[in-house]
DNA sequence: CCGTATATAAACACTA
DNA sequence: TTAGTGTTTATATACG
């Protein structure tokens, strides 16, 4: 495990480590990682211009179902997406997104491709790469298809919500229904979306667009995330305006968009309904060796289909099941041809399992976002601008203007930390093989972490993401949380796999390391029961080792230690989600989380023990900015860089409450690139 | 390079 | 015997 772990977290280095450099990323970047070309941009622009274009189609419609008199031109619209000044280049794919297939490689008919791999006269490399073209291309018309049908559906789908509304037309409609129907309509928006984005996908195994793993996430998700949710809120915007409007009944609407299996959930309006379709989701790519791809049975096969091998790159038709068989065995044994073509297809099966966590992610994101902006309207805009000027204005010497404008779109979405978190995660390897916590908070003031943390709570209740905190650090939380301040080691178990998704499995090794912490740290301490025993945390102890850690700055320690007296680890958690609730979003979003409450008194706590001096923690009021200061010491002493980081929160803290948030975004998006925050 | 902190794995003991 | 609980040791990694 520690082998993979180790060979993970090399492999999600690559993320951003020229983010990294931003900040205070610099001094202790050791970590191995693969360089980080720029050819991010151009993919990102490309998905840019997809999704762009799909909205184009989707307003096409409404107009359509508006106005009721405009045909259909959804084809017409495809070139009008905007291009990247960078992708020069590329134009050329991305002005045919559609129709990709029209682009260099043709297909190759069976018989040529059983040639060419009879003579041999490719090297294996060399057919590999064929071999994706031509799985690219096969998959590019399947997805012309696709998209046909997607359009067809959507347009169908409005059809029939324009009949009903003509024919219920006097009935009135009920909100719920409104939202049912447009939540319909966004599933298939996000069928579309999902082509799109397999295309792309497409094309990068092609190697038509060259997109590193640890440079699709951050560029790409930014800008799906960032565009799809603000669009997608005006498009909806419309269809209620024209629905309120014309007070139609579409009671039955919901069925209308039966399209597409993504479109049975269709929550009316519950976000949490859809949060755990969502989770399930998440378990469900867990299974990866499982049912993703089909399944062999006595009478069918997985490489036989419609009476055709499905072999990548072999089409040869067969009426009879046996003759297939033997076609198999003849014409694809275990060769080297064959074997490269498993490697190929190993590929594209990584591949779209990385896009399918991507879509997960956004999906997460996106569901969030609407729970959000229900509760908080114009989380979305607001952050934008605010983060931009941030940005610029401060700490980001490298952050490029381009880049973090479309990244903070998301931020409200997914949380900050979290958020960037998964894309490294996600885009560097898997959702399921990080390395190790490794990253300590000791970084401390930098801690990101995110804006709110009921957002950050929901976040990592429900995606799959390894919380930014040590074992210890969270055993804490998860005691001191309980109303006793005690628990039993079942019961912590049971916090961790009820507050984190991501502790939902590998239960054996987690486990392992609560109990390991427990009985490793002298600040749980473990107490005989009634009925068995309960473990506690001691204040003091948990306090004691801090210093410790920090001891490894010896001049600095001492200040530190005055200062701030919270330790790197575990306040660090929350000195971050203090800091950020009550300074980011905080206002108007924290106040109902119970948990936050919580989380807030629990550092107070903390801060009031630990801080001898006081004096950064007395004079606040508010428990989100005791802890600023003291980073704030801590950074100017210790790490150059980070004053302005710090300085740029506390600073903006009285004047805008949402830009520190983004600031530590960008911050933690870097950090997190290197590493696991843990 | 060293020490510390953490994560992970695993062996082992104890107990219900 | 088994599963759960605790303890301990070993190893790897990140970081100061």
């Amino acid at each position: 495990m520690m082998q993979e772990s180790g060979t993970e977290a090399t492999s999600n280095g690559p993320a951003n480590e020229n983010g990294g450099a931003s900040v205070e990323g610099v001094p202790r970047e050791g970590r191995p990682k693969s360089a980080a070309p720029s050819a991010e941009v151009t993919a990102a622009d490309f998905l840019h211009l997809q999704q762009h274009q799909a909205l184009q189609m989707a307003r096409q419609i409404l107009l359509q179902q508006q106005q009721q008199s405009q045909p259909q031109q959804l084809q017409s619209q495809q070139n009008t997406g905007r291009k990247s000044p960078k992708a020069n280049d590329k134009q050329q794919s991305l002005q045919v997104p559609v129709s990709v297939a029209m682009m260099t490689p043709q297909v190759i008919t069976p018989q040529q491709m059983q040639q060419i791999l009879q003579q041999q006269v490719l090297s294996p490399q060399q057919l590999q790469v064929l071999l994706q073209q031509q799985q690219a291309l096969m998959l590019q018309q399947q997805l012309q298809e696709f998209y046909k049908k997607q359009q067809e559906q959507l347009h169908l789908q409005l059809l029939q919500q324009q009949q009903q509304q003509q024919q219920h037309a006097g009935s009135k409609q009920s909100k719920e229904q409104v939202s049912a129907q447009q939540l319909a309509f966004q599933q298939q928006l996000l069928q579309v979306q999902q082509v799109q984005q397999q295309h792309l996908l497409n094309l990068q195994r092609q190697g038509l667009l060259s997109i590193q793993p640890g440079q699709t996430g951050l560029p790409l998700h930014s800008l799906t995330q960032g565009m799809i949710p603000t669009e997608l809120q005006q498009l909806w915007k419309e269809v209620t305006n024209a629905h309120v409007k014309e007070e139609h009944n579409n009671s039955s609407s919901n069925n209308g968009h039966r399209g597409l299996d993504l479109s049975s959930p269709a929550p009316p309006k519950n976000p949490l309904l859809n949060q755990h379709a969502s989770t399930n989701g998440q378990y469900m790519s867990h299974k990866r060796e499982g049912s993703t791809l089909e399944e062999p049975s006595p009478h069918s096969h997985p490489l036989y289909g419609h009476g055709v091998c499905k072999w990548p790159g072999c089409e040869a038709v067969f009426d009879d099941f046996h003759s297939f068989l033997k076609h198999l065995n003849n014409e694809h044994a275990l060769d080297d041809r064959s074997t490269a073509q498993c490697r190929v297809q190993m590929q594209v099966v990584q591949q779209l399992e990385l896009q399918l966590a991507k879509d997960k992610e956004r999906l997460q994101a996106m569901m969030t976002h609407l729970h959000v902006k229900s509760t908080e309207p114009k989380a979305t805009p607001q952050p934008l601008n605010l983060v931009s000027n941030v940005t610029l204005s401060k700490s980001a010497p490298e952050a490029s203007p381009p880049l973090s404008l479309p990244q903070t779109p998301t931020t409200p979405t997914a949380p900050l930390t979290p958020l960037s978190q998964t894309h490294s995660v996600i885009t560097a390897t898997n959702l399921h093989s990080m390395g190790p916590m490794r990253r300590r908070y000791s970084e401390k003031y930098n801690m990101p972490i995110s804006p709110d943390i009921s957002q950050n709570k929901e976040f990592y209740m429900n995606t799959d993401v390894r919380p930014p905190f040590t074992y210890a650090s969270l055993i804490r939380q998860a005691i001191l949380e309980s109303p006793e301040k005690q628990l039993t080691l079942n019961e912590i178990y049971n916090w961790f796999t009820r507050m984190f998704a991501y502790f939902r499995r590998n239960a054996a090794t987690w486990k392992n390391a609560v109990r390991h912490n427990l009985s490793l740290h002298k600040c749980f301490v473990r107490v005989e029961n009634v009925k068995g025993a309960v473990w506690t945390v001691d204040e003091i102890e948990f306090q004691k080792r801090r210093p410790q850690k920090i001891s490894g700055s010896p001049a600095l320690v001492k200040n530190i230690q005055t200062s701030l007296g919270y330790g790197p680890t575990l306040s660090a958690a929350f000195q971050a989600s203090m800091a950020e609730n009550n300074i980011p979003l905080y206002t108007t979003a924290s106040i109902g989380s119970p948990t936050l409450n919580s989380l807030a008194n629990a550092i107070r706590e903390e801060m009031n023990g630990a801080m001898d001096h006081g004096n950064s923690n007395g004079s606040d009021s508010s428990p989100g900015r005791s802890p600023l200061p003291a980073m704030h010491h801590i950074s100017v002493k210790e790490e150059p860089l980070d004053p302005e980081d710090h300085d740029g929160p506390l600073s903006l803290v009285t004047t805008a409450n949402h830009s520190p948030d983004f600031d530590h975004h960008r911050d933690y998006d870097d950090e997190q690139g290197h590493d696991d925050m843990l």
